[in-house]
DNA sequence: TCCAAAATCTCATTTTTTGAGACTTTTTTT
DNA sequence: AAAAAAAGTCTCAAAAAATGAGATTTTGGA
């Protein structure tokens, strides 16, 4: 694609972007203070907003934008989808405080695996990964997780195009011995990481399947291998895999929106 | 202009169209689903997609396309904005006034339910708890409003993870009888708090639903529960509904330049 | 394995966006 | 009230992007 210059916006988005940058002021603006945000050259901004304000998704108060009815009725709707996954933060958070570890749900996305969401234990030793940020397939519970959830032709081919970086002395960096790995992954249902990422730091992670069993995301519980050895980890087996079923449930399960309890 | 005509679109505005046909479809669509509700050509949409994946405002599963991070942190900014408008703040303002008791507006979030906005009365008994912030689900009567409107299986997801701590002699503490209790706020129309927050302290909660009738907020209530009685609590109901319908139309009906104080 | 549907790529054409600079209106300052 | 500054609007030629038909490849299911 030619949109791959890094910090291009092709101008379809940027409709998109003034949004995001209305919705972090939070509170109606001047196009003139919008400028003070972008940076764009003053007709740039002006045509846009007068565009928006055409169809609807800015309204104007007082020389003041804000986003209007049409954005405010897009922004619901997609709040709304959002909203089933309130339940999934707070499976989270059960998981977390059950087994006293930080817990992440962790998504396959080109660039990487990405931390979706996470509930942080209050310890001192914690992952420096902020939410959104994307980590190695070939040294992470989760991405292990994933690769050993593809089909063997694509698992091979992605075992093959991989940097395998070492990161610790523990890290893969053989595809011959990181493909045996994913076949054993495949067959115990979970995934572990012996300080392959950061040493001092285990992981174990479990699918979360959708509705047709395919792999959607991966519940991960990280530690200090001091007092998270792998043998623990191992036993937080059932307990990460009823979690994920719920999760599931939550994401995928379609129902009745009447039933009772 | 040359926009004038019109059915007609420019380019720019179709990103946010298509984002408003995904929120009001509301569930993850292929590709082609979308087609048949836009009926562009097909590479039309297709390029718009790949655009959108790339920017991280969509993302995919299974050939399932959905609003992605990005989308959904702007659809949060836009709404918890939108709850802060001048004319919705007047009706709280109005509601207080009528019942002499502090009146919120509440939503959702992942961490628990958030006070967006809030009107207090000047008694000196007052709920010490600044906009902003967030309370748990289980014992409030908002809280119990939001998880009311969910699907049942989400319902009963959300139900068993929450840690249901005992806050007063009056908390729900087991999974069962607050499944129960949603169920009966379903049919009723409206969440009581009964002293299951802070001693003392009553409250209930009405919802205030979109466009297309899904939950958006909650209207809540609160006093002590020697002047404001749970029998007062409910007599309330019928001017909270009232109230509810109108900020519902404020924020999303046409038009209507209501004559409201 | 093969087949049908879906997704992706190619490309010449048309349309839109871009942004500097000039001009007009509004607001603020003196 | 006049002057100055700021904000908003218009014009235009160049550059960029969108368009959409048609060809080609990939995918998922039988």
């Amino acid at each position: 694609m030619t949109y791959s210059d890094d910090d291009h916006m092709p101008p379809n988005v940027r409709v998109m972007y003034l949004l995001e940058v209305m919705a972090r002021i939070g509170q109606p603006v001047t196009p003139t203070e919008l400028n003070s945000h972008i940076g764009w050259p003053k007709q740039t901004i002006h045509r846009l907003c007068q565009t928006m304000l055409k169809a609807g998704i800015l309204e104007r108060h007082n020389r003041r934008l804000y986003p209007g009815r049409r954005a405010l009725m897009m922004a619901t709707g997609l709040v709304n989808q959002a909203a089933g996954r309130i339940g999934v933060h707070q499976v989270l958070q059960r998981v977390s405080r059950r087994f006293g570890e930080t817990v992440n749900f962790v998504r396959p996305e080109p660039q990487g695996m990405i931390y979706v969401d996470r509930v942080e234990t209050n310890w001192a030793f914690r992952v420096a990964l902020p939410v959104g940020t994307h980590v190695p397939f070939h040294c992470t519970a989760s991405g292990k997780l994933f690769m050993s959830s593809l089909s063997s032709a694509r698992r091979r081919a992605m075992v093959e195009a991989l940097p395998l970086d070492a990161l610790t002395p523990n890290t893969h960096t053989s595809p011959d011995s990181l493909a045996r790995e994913l076949v054993s992954i495949r067959k115990d249902g979970y995934s572990l990481d012996r300080e392959e990422f950061h040493t001092g730091m285990v992981a174990i992670a479990v699918p979360v399947t959708d509705a047709d069993g395919r792999f959607y995301a991966a519940l991960a519980v990280h530690g200090p291998s001091q007092r998270f050895s792998l043998e623990s980890a191992r036993d937080s087996f059932d307990g990460l895999c009823e979690a994920a079923g719920q999760i599931s449930t939550i994401l995928f399960e379609k129902d009745t929106p009447d039933s009772a309890g």
